[in-house]
DNA sequence: CTGCAGTTTGGAATTCCTCTAAACTGTTGA
DNA sequence: TCAACAGTTTAGAGGAATTCCAAACTGCAG
């Protein structure tokens, strides 16, 4: 059978406390979401897998769900490509390598990349976020 | 009145040099692009200007012209919202400033951003790229 | 001037995503 | 337990940005 409550009630109680009734769709995709270690997806992905697992779910509840959880801080949405949202389920402080040949994209180690100096905000704003992305293209032969 | 052709001849030669033929409707976007200093121009904004210039072109034109001047140099393309891409005339290396309440985006002076470390590129792959955003909200009154 | 490869163009098509109004469901309180 | 309502979900229409397409156009070599 399936274990429809394994490490599950963090994420419970983390919708709860952030004001989100736990229903049925959103339970499910957190657990495809959460219970697999940092991923880094797209709406239509996450439909896919939710679809396969026949979690009957409408593209429009993963969007909304997508959205609510990046305002509750249980995700983080990362924009690398023009017309494509990527949803990060690793909220902590750290950057992105994008793998422009295959679309994929990856968390870079936490301390491997750093900012030497950041520049002063202009007046009358603040720093939201720092985002860094090393693109990546496949490897030419050696020169 | 009009000056059709003033610092032009740089951007003729490097139309050529590229293998873009100069055209009618590539000379007027280029004029637009480059003779007012760096620029962050979204497709529809370079469309409107043309417009108002009386330059008859298309919007598939704006966008094959934007394309086409990335791919040979003339321009960097800049992502950072989902949904609509920035052009950018100022292709030598630099980050920038997003203002997230207005949608700017801004250039952040060379030398005041750098990074500590550069992580390897896992095997296989080459840098490409490196952009840092710097997203900017309207600040909040004194804390 | 002619011919053609390279360009341009309007409109249809596509892709992602949001909106809407109606149906549904968790929770609360009697 | 159950009624009732606010919060959710949903299918499909709507929208914004961008690309595709096939026909018309235009620099440029000869």
């Amino acid at each position: 059978m399936s274990s429809p409550s394994r490490p599950f009630k963090p994420v419970l109680d983390r919708l709860k406390k952030a004001g989100l009734r736990p229903t049925r769709q959103r339970l499910g995709l957190a657990r495809l979401l959460f219970s697999t270690g940092d991923r880094h997806v797209t709406a239509e992905q996450l439909f896919g897998e939710a679809s396969a697992a026949d979690m009957p779910v409408s593209l429009a509840t993963v969007y909304n769900t997508l959205h609510q959880f990046t305002a509750a801080g249980l995700l983080r949405e990362v924009v690398v490509e023009a017309g494509r949202s990527y949803f990060d389920t690793n909220v902590h402080d750290h950057h992105h390598f994008f793998h422009e040949h295959t679309g994929q994209l990856q968390d870079i180690p936490g301390t491997s990349v750093a900012l030497a100096a950041l520049p002063e905000a202009p007046p009358g704003t603040r720093v939201a976020r720092v985002d860094i992305i090393i693109r990546l293209s496949a490897d030419r032969a050696a020169d």
